[in-house]
This record gives C-alpha cells, sequence and structure tokens, in this order.
DNA sequence: TGTACATCAGTGAACGCGCGTTCACTGATGTAC
DNA sequence: TGTACATCAGTGAACGCGCGTTCACTGATGTAC
C-alpha cells in the first residue's frame, strides 16, 4: 500500500502491520507506537486519528490475530470430518501453524498482556476461536464410554496447553530450543501420547 | 533486613528481591532498575555497585530461580523413589507448584526474555534444573517395552510443555483462566492420561 | 585504647534519549451548486 | 465543466516523564599502628 502523497490512503491498515512486524521483532515492550507510526511513513500524532493510543493499537492488532485463528481452526476442523479424532488432531496441528505462520499476531494475542476483554470485539474473537476447539472436543467425547469420559472442556484444555507449551518453549530459540526434536514432531507425537491415553487410538501405532 | 544507615548492609540481595516483586507486579517490562532500587531504599546509581546493569540484574534473578527450581525438582524426584513413575509424577506437580510459589523467579526465567547463555552461571543452573526431569524421563523410559520406546528426551520435553502451557494459560488470569478447573486439576489429569498413553499406568485409573 | 588512614558503598546532580500524548495548524480530497 | 467550500487526515512543534547510565563526591566502616 503506497503512501500517496499528504494522504495515507490505508494508514489504519498500515499501522497494524508495521504494529505486527515490530512485535515480532522485538517482542511486546520492544513495540513502540512511535515506531510504528514511522514505519508507516507518518507522524506518532497521525496514529490518533485511527486509534485511541498504543493499547488500543495492540488490541486490534489481537483481535485480527484471533479472526485468522479462529478460521484456521475452522478449516482444519472441516478438514478432519467427519471424523471427530482426524478433526481434534488437525485442531491441535492447526495451532502450532499459526504460531509458526502469524508470530506477531501470536506474540499480541499470548504475550502481550493485553486483556481478553479490553474490547467487545476482541472478546468475541477469542470466544469463537476457543469454540472450535471445545466443539472438536466435544464431539470427540462422544467416542469415550460414559463413565470414563472426563469434560470435553478438560482435555481441550489439555491440548491447548500442550501446544501452547510447544510453542512457547520449542520455537523461536527458547528455553528448550536445543531439544533435538522439532516442535512439530514433539506436537504431534505427545497429542498422539496423549489420545492413546484416551483410549481413542490403538495402543500400537 | 533493616536499612542501616548510610551503609545498607545486604544491598545486592535486597536488589534482587525488589526486582522479584516488580517483576510479579508488574511483569517484565513494568521492571525498573530505578524502581527497584527506590524500594530497596537507596539511589539508582547505587545498583551499580553490584550489578553491570539492569540486564545483569534480571539474569541474577532468574538464575536465583533455577536454583531453587532445580533443588524443588530434585527433591520431588526423590520424594517419589524408588518408583520411577512417581518420581516423574511429582516432578511434573513440583512444576506447576514452583510457579505458584514463586512467581517472580518464575516470570524472570520463562518470561523475561533473557537468554539462558547470558551468564554461565545462569546457564548452568538453567542446565540442573533440566538435568533433573530428563533423568526422570530416562528412569521411567526403562519400564516401557524398548520396541515401543520413545526417546525420553522426548516425553520429558512433553510433560514440560503441558505443565509450561498449563501454567501459562490457566494460572494468573489468562487467556484461558475461564476455565472450570483448577491448573492443578488440569495438570494431574492431563499428565495421568498422558501416563496411560504410554502404557505405564492401567487403562482404569 | 586511641588515632590516622585506606577502602569502598552509597549520594545527588546531571546527561541524553525516546516515549506517549496534546494542540493549533495545513493542505488534500470530494461534494454542492 | 468550473468554482467555493466543508471535511478531516496528517503535520510539526511542544510537553512532561521516567528511563538507564556517568561522574565526582562524601561519609561510614574497619584496620594498622
Amino acid at each position: 500500500m503506497p503512501k500517496r502523497g499528504y494522504h495515507h490512503g490505508n494508514l489504519r491498515e498500515a499501522l497494524v502491520e508495521a504494529a505486527l512486524t515490530l512485535i515480532e521483532e522485538k517482542g511486546p515492550s520492544g513495540f513502540t507506537l512511535s515506531e510504528a507510526a514511522k514505519r508507516a511513513g507518518v507522524t506518532p500524532a497521525a496514529v490518533y486519528r485511527h486509534f485511541e493510543g498504543r493499547e488500543d493499537l495492540i488490541a486490534e492488532a489481537a483481535r485480527q490475530g484471533y479472526e485468522i485463528f479462529a478460521d484456521l481452526m475452522e478449516y482444519a476442523y472441516e478438514t478432519g470430518q467427519p471424523s471427530a479424532l482426524a478433526s481434534f488432531e488437525a485442531t491441535g496441528r492447526a495451532y502450532l501453524a499459526f504460531a509458526r505462520r502469524y508470530p506477531g499476531h501470536y506474540v499480541a494475542m499470548f504475550e502481550s498482556g493485553i486483556s481478553i476483554n479490553r474490547t467487545p470485539e476482541l472478546a468475541m474473537a477469542a470466544n469463537r476461536a476457543s469454540g472450535v476447539l471445545e466443539k472438536a472436543a466435544e464431539q470427540l467425547s462422544e467416542h469415550i464410554p460414559p463413565e470414563k469420559r472426563p469434560p470435553a472442556a478438560m482435555f481441550s484444555a489439555h491440548i491447548w496447553a500442550m501446544s501452547h507449551g510447544v510453542v512457547e518453549l520449542f520455537t523461536r530459540g527458547g528455553a528448550g530450543s536445543r531439544s533435538p526434536f522439532s516442535a512439530e514432531d514433539l506436537l504431534e507425537s505427545g497429542i498422539g501420547v496423549y489420545l492413546r491415553g484416551l483410549g481413542l487410538v490403538p495402543p500400537d501405532g
């Protein structure tokens, strides 16, 4: 989106993109409103035509992240249908794929310290995303005998936690990145063992 | 440690403690050298008698965290002996307990963006900590039939990831904290399902 | 026990910096006639 | 088609702030004699 003279044309989006790049490069605290404005080719004051301030800009970046995230999860879910198991596995993988492909969004969503309830739009987008994972878990849980069936919300939380942990520790040179295994392999095998533990996958695989 | 006149007495430790409190209260980016000095009852310049600068102070806080962490894991491991399974489960639980009891240390270690290789002392402490978890995994792995035995480093990574994910998402009012389950319950049940998947725990529990 | 002196932990003033935010303004755009 | 005018996106200067860091200093402590 080239700058065209005095009026930018699409400054709002340009600012969000600059913010995402900055967050990706320098982490959530390395992001500054002034630097984002500079990268968009504009004075810091211009930002206030489109956002209430620094926090509001991060919130919008996070919101867009949740929308993309929810779309990806939804698509992954549908790809696995009609198999409940395949759908569940696919949403787990989609989590890691999202973190890889949209690192700026990921950080804005999960590491910027922004509250999910900062704006109604942000809360709605976040709810839509977690709804997909819960739906997949719900459907999967019907394949477990009722008397030994854990609550669906519980194992959707387990998968979410394992996925998040793998992203934080084993991508981007984090604390555990000297591991000999790729994040993808770790998550794939981890989910595999977990689902075997639920009795949903044959003990040999 | 009361201030005693012109000379503080134990400023180095007081600064680390102030830093930990600040990090706990305001997050890693909310921590400032000046504020830590103020809380220790001292001028910002005094900090430079004991640390090279801001980063060095965080690194020391993280190092102390890894030492405590390694001690706790070691202790948990020994508590579970001679049962490999009990030891492994105990180290998983110790992870969450550590995050709860030492939130400042936890954040300094895993969320401050500090590199583990910043100082040799920090790297050594971190290695000792991960060594305990790997030892537990190694020992546990001997109870799995060799032909279907995954590498020990792999399931120590799984447990680490799940623990870390549970802490990040389900403690401290994070993204998933509206969950009806406590972090402790989630981790306990998650590890349970996982170990069942490894064939180390009877299918009914 | 008393005095001189070396040590060094902490002071306080100063620095340059980049930050988020405000304000009155200017100039490009698009619409009404 | 041409002109007058309203709109409003972006400017640029200014603000107060707290930051990390430096420096020459001061005064408390502890040791040698």
